[in-house]
DNA sequence: CGCCGTCTTGCGTAAACCCGCAGCTTGTTG
DNA sequence: CAACAAGCTGCGGGTTTACGCAAGACGGCG
């Protein structure tokens, strides 16, 4: 059995080491790349590899990785392992996984034993575990209770990127009014309004604006939904 | 002599720890804060301490703690330690720095003799010491050479908050045309419509939206300075 | 002092944005 | 099937943005 470690930073990745190492006698091999590029080629190479993941990575980051990876080899087992529990990686990663693979999401701040115990959930047992605090990011992320729907996620990801009103329509597909209705009722989750009026008519917020710094500090965006969100829009512009 | 550490992650700090004990054998008692307030905190009990601060971190980060620590003691000497050189970060620390004061900046991915020839500098020789990649951000950030002037990076944090050009006007005592003459500077400089217009009508971007995606992927902003701002911002409104 | 570049401000306009109102199409439920 | 909720769409209008044009204000510099 073979275990491929991706991650950036080389005081996590030799703990990763040590830690399949313990977890996981029946692993004879254990293999490591230091960035998403690597990582896809190694796994490539090492087709029966189960693969531990960091999500951040300069050159090119977990999700990114892991979509590729599981183009290629649908049952390839992936564990996450990520700092962070920001709504926009979760999202990420559960858009990604594919019908009835086994993965895992494990944040860097769980005790030794949370990740051994993943380890071998995972790739022994091919049962999938997530985090709790994740777990209840998933849940409100599918579930509309409080959380945001697709359409919802996808128009704040628009604006964000910076697209007008027209542009978005043309893009979804949909009328400049529809989208203008998709805005407000963000706007409305978001709760642009209570932060902006006060009720003086003084500090009036720019709404499109600031549903997006909103969305950045509760971690609904971040960087690297960003990155991707750019790089589709891209392709997009390309190909039209 | 005391050092005293200031690092989120458990792997990260007792590298730090093992770092600092090798390279500063006058040191006689290493201290660990996991936060930003922790590090407050132990640097006002332990007054005569050099301090070794993460930027990022989740409870409260380096800029600020730095910022009440320097405020309190300014001769206090700090190394900063950090995962990225984005401008956002730099331009963060040099704006708190007192006079005078060593300080020093190397980046996570520096060597181990890097390291501790910094930690030597500073706390030794009281000399700064700035990673080259970092000191190249610096020049560019101070010096008006394709960066941007302090009047520029204002507008953009206040359009990033989401303010409208009549609040932006108020907060910043200018006249309503001038904010929307910054801008235009602003949309120059990020090079906005050449992403935008390409040449044809269709996809055409919402130039205050865009900027901010912009300067977000080029670093020039990030969540920690958002936040800040944010703060900030909260501080004016209710005063105003 | 007069010339010049940079910054600020006002005026005016076309476009984009925010949104209430109302008619339509769906899918769901009793 | 009737009834109802939810989403899409067009219309209309009030507000905000983006920006050209031009008139001052301020600070060097020969």
């Amino acid at each position: 059995m073979k275990v491929l470690i991706v991650e950036d930073d080389p005081l996590h990745r030799s703990y990763l080491h040590e830690a399949v190492n313990a977890a996981l006698p029946e692993c004879d091999t254990v293999i490591e790349a230091e960035n998403g590029t690597a990582g896809e080629k190694l796994a490539r190479d090492h087709k029966s590899a189960h693969i531990v993941m960091d999500l951040q990575m300069a050159n090119r980051n977990g999700i990114e990785a892991a979509r590729t990876i599981w183009k290629e080899r649908p049952e390839t087992r992936i564990l996450f392992w990520s700092n962070y529990s920001d709504e926009a990686y979760v999202r990420g990663v559960s858009r990604i996984v594919p019908d009835g693979a086994a993965y895992g999401y494990v944040l860097k701040s769980a005790s030794d034993e949370r990740l051994k115990l993943a380890l071998r959930s995972i790739f022994i047992e091919s049962q999938c575990v997530i985090d709790r605090e994740v777990r209840g990011l998933q849940q409100k992320s599918l579930g509309q209770t409080n959380g945001f729907t697709d359409s919802e996620y996808e128009i704040l990801v628009d604006i964000a990127l910076g697209l007008t009103d027209r542009a978005i329509a043309k893009r979804r597909s949909l009328s400049l009014r529809s989208v203008q209705n998709r805005l407000q009722q963000l706007y409305d989750k978001l709760d642009v309004y209570q932060t902006a009026g006060d009720d003086h008519e003084d500090g009036r917020f720019n709404l499109r604006a600031r549903a997006v710094t909103i969305a950045f500090l509760r971690k609904l965006l971040n960087y690297s939904a960003l990155e991707r969100a750019e790089a589709e829009l891209q392709e997009w512009l390309d190909e039209k």
